[in-house]
DNA sequence: TTGAAAGCGTTACCAT
DNA sequence: ATGGTAACGCTTTCAA
């Protein structure tokens, strides 16, 4: 037995009334007479009417469904990311339908054609690792889907972007570890194609130069999968501290990277933050309660999901054809804590 | 511009077919000829065709949609059972609709609402905080709607059960504070009327009983919103310490309620495992990083909401009504370390 | 083996 | 202001 809502036609039989007129009168017509309407709203509240979201968007070729790509749902950031997108699609009505790429372009583009079989009417997109090409999103967005990027972005074509403030944040905790008297300070980092990667690089060195820095690019060590793989991450490690020269400090670009990276330091018995620092990019919910309590770079993940969800719906909902094109820049919050705090276990 | 898939009546057409025939042998029916069934099936491939799911939905009052609903999506152990739903849900062709309660009974009737409106082919749910009465999802499935509970579930009706051991978990915790050589030991949890309260309580008196200690009920506070307000965790730990008899040990029964105490018990200067013994359930991924590191009671969160999934997707396509229902107790696991260690500090 | 047609619940156009 | 009807894309019964 299935669940059988009370449907138009049951309201129009019992009113003796035509289809017609029941549809036009919930829908608040003005072409309806008011006691005609309130008969219909009352009968329908009475019964509990609701109409049939399926038939709705058969008819009239729109799912009320938001499609989200992401690398994993587990991770801090994209777990709040897609509460934000929730509470927004929530008050507006829109079904959220989250898929994972776990990094994989394979999966990613599986994931699209997923999505677009259900007919979405508009996709939140936060590219994997492995994507350096847009094609298979760009011809979605040609055939009228309306896209906007969040996080990984783009800028394969024009559309909405909602990103972290990466560079600034990068450039504020790179020079925080300057300040702290850190002078190698190594990057580990994702992928040189991803955006966010190219942003956090560009803030450490700005930085850097700044402070009249060289910049030592054998220092940065860039993790093909992100972090998804362990073993790249200790690679990226060892060869730090393998060369001739190692760094003092080491400045994580994502939360995966920074909490791989703080595990290895401890496990290779360093102290933190007396022979190395360690900071980096992560919104894992209390990193105060580490060992060492770890400086990091927060971004406004809620806040960023809630934006992108906003952007997208009002792109869908859009009657004229959209060509102005938003990039939100959100900025990103530094914590300084004891893991890059010398002033604890060093004297100088 | 819509995305507009090429329909069953395109193929028709191009072929100069009836619609009937195209359906059938694109479903494979064996009342096709070969030849008609193959070349049906060539210029279906060859031009992308996709089934369009709502019109199937609604014509057979079906929608491949699952619904879930739980407290909310960032907490570690929901964002674990979400990714195991997904990857059921991925590869047998369903969608996951996820819903927020928040912990409030009020939102959690909303979501049920919505996604009942939304017409779902299943629920799987893990009850708020607030929701000591089933009533409403009782109804749903009288009416016909396949129900499975996973975590925080309810004996009110016969059902397929997803849960953690919980009181083997918190047998195991309690047994392993009192062979460290605690003896007083708190339990902050959530509140009573919830299964896995209950059964997190049992199963701590069991080990206190077993061992011959007295159990005192005052060393159990219940956080009536689950930990969601930091302010009644405070309040359960300071009574717990102005108390005349205060505890040496503190168990915490959720991921939240054990950051939360740890959070404060680092805020008041405790030490430990030297002042007191701190350990709880807790899906946090690297309790090991925490200052102590933590001892945790992990349940596997991925295997349930796996589980829960196959469960649920079983109920739904079973042919027959089912009346034999399954309870999986999942094992956890305790991974005791320094915050409960009393010999790193205390000579005893 | 294939075709015609009705129907799922809605909406919208064209009548009245 | 209201009614009749076709259409959205698909499945299925009944006929041929």
């Amino acid at each position: 037995m299935k669940i059988q809502n009370i449907t138009i036609k049951d309201i129009a039989k019992a009113l003796d009334l035509s289809y017609s007129t029941v549809s036009r009168a919930l829908k608040g017509s003005y072409k309806i007479s008011e006691p005609v309407r309130n008969k219909v709203i009352a009968y329908a509240n009475e019964h509990n009417y609701r109409p049939n979201l399926l038939a709705q968007s058969l008819k009239n070729k729109n799912s009320r469904c938001i499609g989200v790509v992401l690398c994993n749902i587990p991770n801090s950031f994209f777990a709040e990311v897609i509460s934000g997108i929730e509470s927004v699609a929530y008050t507006k009505n829109y079904l959220v339908i989250i898929t994972q790429s776990h990094e994989s372009y394979e999966r990613e583009i599986q994931a699209l054609e997923n999505l677009t079989w259900r007919s979405i009417d508009g996709l939140l997109i936060s590219l994997s690792t492995e994507t350096s090409d847009c094609s298979h999103i760009a011809a979605l967005h040609a055939k009228g889907l309306p896209v906007v990027f969040f996080d990984r972005v783009s800028e394969d074509f024009k559309t909405h972007l909602v990103k972290a403030d990466n560079e600034g944040g990068a450039y504020d905790l790179t020079n925080h570890l300057l300040h702290q008297g850190y002078r190698r300070i190594a990057q580990i980092t994702s992928p040189a194609h991803l955006s966010i990667t190219q942003e956090r690089i560009a803030g450490y060195k700005k930085a850097l130069s700044e402070a009249g820095q060289p910049i030592d690019e054998s220092l940065i060590k860039y993790c093909e999968h992100g972090g998804m793989l362990f073993e790249e991450i200790e690679t990226a490690v060892s060869e730090l501290f393998d060369s001739g020269n190692p760094p003092d400090a080491i400045f994580a670009a994502s939360d995966r990277l920074t909490l791989g990276t703080l595990s290895i330091l401890k496990k290779m018995g360093k102290s933190i933050p007396g022979d190395i620092g360690m900071a980096g990019f992560s919104n894992f919910s209390e990193p105060e309660l580490f060992e060492p309590a770890l400086t990091t770079i927060k971004q406004p993940a809620f806040e960023m999901g809630k934006t992108a969800a906003e952007l997208l719906i009002q792109l869908i909902e859009s009657k004229r054809p959209v060509t102005e094109f938003e990039k939100k820049v959100f900025p990103t919050e530094l914590k300084a804590r004891a893991s890059t705090n010398r002033k604890i276990s060093v004297a100088y």
